[in-house]
DNA sequence: ACAATAGTGTCTATCAGACAATATCCT
DNA sequence: AGGATATTGTCTGATAGACACTATTGT
């Protein structure tokens, strides 16, 4: 009987999920969780867990949201793995990076405050890795932020932090969140314009010139699935 | 006395390196490894092996090109993990793809043939996943090809396939056989020239006006590392 | 002289970015 | 009317791509 290939020693894995997302004041804010006490440096980290044997890297990223901070239904994308030998005193762990950008009403209740989780918490995204996390997770979360920043770069709104319908202001509030730079209306509006249709109405309610609402371009068949 | 974190099934790890070089006659062509009769479809494989507990990734691909294909000394660049639960019979495996480009010297003995191992082969890349390999390799290839493409649209040649001194002659057919499509050659000069300098020296022996040759802009002390 | 290759001047089309004029609403 | 916001005309500068002319060599 020949051993099989879990009985020799090898690595484990683990995921590790960037959850971003834009505040009420337009930044970016990444989803920490406080970890336990035993660890002297970098108490917040971000959310992740071990991969069990027969599950996807995306099916352990949802669980860790889930069961860590208490979020539910995203769709996280790999970013890359981080294999330094000494990187956890646990044992021998890669971990899988992963991100995800989700509108910020899916991470409260109706209270304002975080749901299910009270080691969880949201905090604005520093520059340069300042943010001060444990493991590498300083350098995840900057990864995470440039991978955003791209995805947004030349699509409205890829993924769904607005409704439906919307009007340019609405959607150069969310590109300026996740760039961390202001962008000009005239060179937003000639931007985007390419990737939306008009859906013939007006904005109402607000004071000036009501703004026309347009919603994201379908190509084929978009309501299907989400990026 | 609890359990340790590898006493607790999960997935072994293994890395599969597509290896690119440039053919003479100006294709990207891929490394390919010949696998057991055992395995009915897509005899022809990526040279891949699994990860030891205590090795990173670039260790392992180093190793797999080393034992598999015979050769040495590439910096293999992470792609992505290939996590499908069912993309291996002999168990649940993840593979993290890598991707590697180097002169196609590095790849054969003075017989123009590979050096030390039969079971390999240089083969051109055939576009869409046209390659009819094993496992998920085929999706490994294209990824591959891309991440070569993008290297080299903005820089001269991040992977060194050329010496030290080259015409930018030279410099575009290079490009060319990456990026698969003709460059015109006064736009290229344009594109090119703000990251090269001139070493003063001529091009000899061919015919036609001699051209300058350049070197690769150096802009701390590039003689450090690689990429 | 002629063939062959290198290098450059210049034209066009496109695009980003910005300013500012005009349009249309609310109070 | 006056304030506020939306929309668009237009100007400028940068850039890619292409054509075609000039430059310099080997034969």
């Amino acid at each position: 009987m020949s051993r099989t290939l879990a009985d020799y020693p090898h690595p484990s894995i683990a995921v590790d999920v960037a959850l971003l997302t834009v505040t009420e004041d337009g930044r970016l804010a990444v989803l920490l969780h406080e970890r336990e006490e035993q660890y002297e440096t970098g108490r917040w980290s971000l959310p992740g867990t071990f991969v069990q044997v027969d599950e996807t890297l995306r099916v352990a990223a949802l669980r860790a949201l889930r069961k860590k901070v208490g979020v539910t239904g995203q769709e996280p994308q790999q970013l890359r793995v981080f294999d330094a030998v000494d990187r956890d005193d646990r044992g021998r762990v890669m971990s899988v990076a992963h991100v995800d950008l989700v509108p910020s009403d899916r991470l409260e209740g109706t209270t304002g405050t975080l749901r299910r989780v009270d080691s969880a918490t949201r905090r604005p995204v520093l520059p340069d890795g300042q943010n001060g996390l444990a493991f590498d997770h300083d350098e995840i979360v900057e990864t995470a932020v440039k991978w955003a920043r791209d995805a947004y770069r030349e699509r409205p709104d890829p993924r769904r932090l607005i409704g439906e319908e919307f009007t340019l202001l609405e959607l150069q509030r969310v590109h300026e969140a996740v760039l961390g730079r202001p962008w000009q209306k005239d060179t937003f509006r000639r931007h985007m314009v390419q990737y939306l249709d008009e859906t013939g109405g007006l904005s109402r309610g607000a004071v000036g010139k009501p703004a026309r609402l347009f919603r994201r371009t379908s190509p084929r068949g978009e309501h299907s699935r989400p990026i």
